[in-house]
DNA sequence: GGGGCCATGTAATCGGTTACATGATTGA
DNA sequence: TCAATCATGTAACCGATTACATGGCCCC
């Protein structure tokens, strides 16, 4: 139920259409929640109907910008304050983890080197991401850099951890 | 569909029945893959309707023991080498952390330290666990001390990080 | 006898994914 | 004019969650 509230989160900064918010969360949010067209428009429409944003303008092509309304922001610091998130661990990478055994164990290697060199690329990716991106002092850079600063570190540990554990299998 | 392959994993070390199943999910792989017991008894049904898995006793209280069956083991296999793992990174945890600056400083820094706690605790946790199992040389228990690893890992990270995020706020 | 555990199942609902469908506007 | 982009929506399906429902067996 978290796409409502990352809907909510980006329309506190400012109004926008779907389709801004759909551009924006292929840019920001989409590494720690992604989102389809097709889920943001009917979670939009629902918002609205539950009068946590309001249109608050039409343009061409049928485009509507969405505002965050009072009950909307209100119901966007419940979430953040009174809800404990539930860490979902489920996690693709781990299971198979568990079932190395049934493979030979240089395919069971191979695999954990494949993780460390996957988490490796994705580290870099994110250094050349946080060097194009222009940090201002605004809430949003503040934030998005915290979050990023999170990936990098969270692929460092993995990748170290795969080349551990290839160690081990061997 | 991971689920299915977290139930073939776990009957390709030897047979069980849901039941059994569901009390193995709760005290391993809960952690990686947390599943519910109604979800795990239609799966099996699925599994056995497609010959992955058959009946290979029936005990008392209606109690159905599974086996692998040659498919099946093909099916995880294939699973493990031919399938690309795509890492599902919809974290609740860091969606918030986008979202802080609607709340006053105070709150957005308590939000990062209660996270620091509760890396702290869990990191506690599962060394009480490591701890508490008798490390064999099984292929599960190679397999589960490197997934084990993993979580002290990543809850160390994340507690330091919360720790940064928390002074940067500031 | 009865409480606790063993043991399995179904139904309703929800969030998310994939695919389909449509059309307006802008700019080269 | 025509391709690219802007822009929104619906339908089918799937996996996961919650709740409900049932009953047998074992041991005190």
């Amino acid at each position: 139920m978290s796409l409502r509230h990352a809907l909510l989160g980006l329309l506190s900064e400012r109004p926008a259409s779907g389709y801004d918010l759909l551009k924006r969360f292929e840019t920001s949010l989409a590494n720690v929640w992604p989102a389809t067209q097709s889920q943001m428009y009917t979670e939009l429409s629902k918002l609205s109907a539950d009068g946590l944003i309001t249109v608050s303008a039409e343009g061409p092509r049928g485009r509507k910008e969405y505002t965050l309304t009072d009950e909307g922001l209100t119901e966007l610091r419940h979430w953040l304050t009174e809800t404990r998130p539930q860490r979902n661990t489920r996690s693709d990478l781990l299971l198979r983890v568990f079932f190395l055994d049934v493979l030979p164990p240089e395919h069971a290697r191979g695999y954990l080197a494949w993780l460390a060199d996957m988490s490796q690329r994705e580290y870099e990716d994110l250094r050349r991401l946080e060097e194009s991106i222009d940090w201002g002092d605004d809430p949003l850079s503040v934030n998005g850099r915290i979050a990023l600063e999170y990936g990098l570190r969270l692929n460092a540990m993995r990748r170290e951890w795969a080349e551990w554990a290839a160690d081990r299998i061997g």
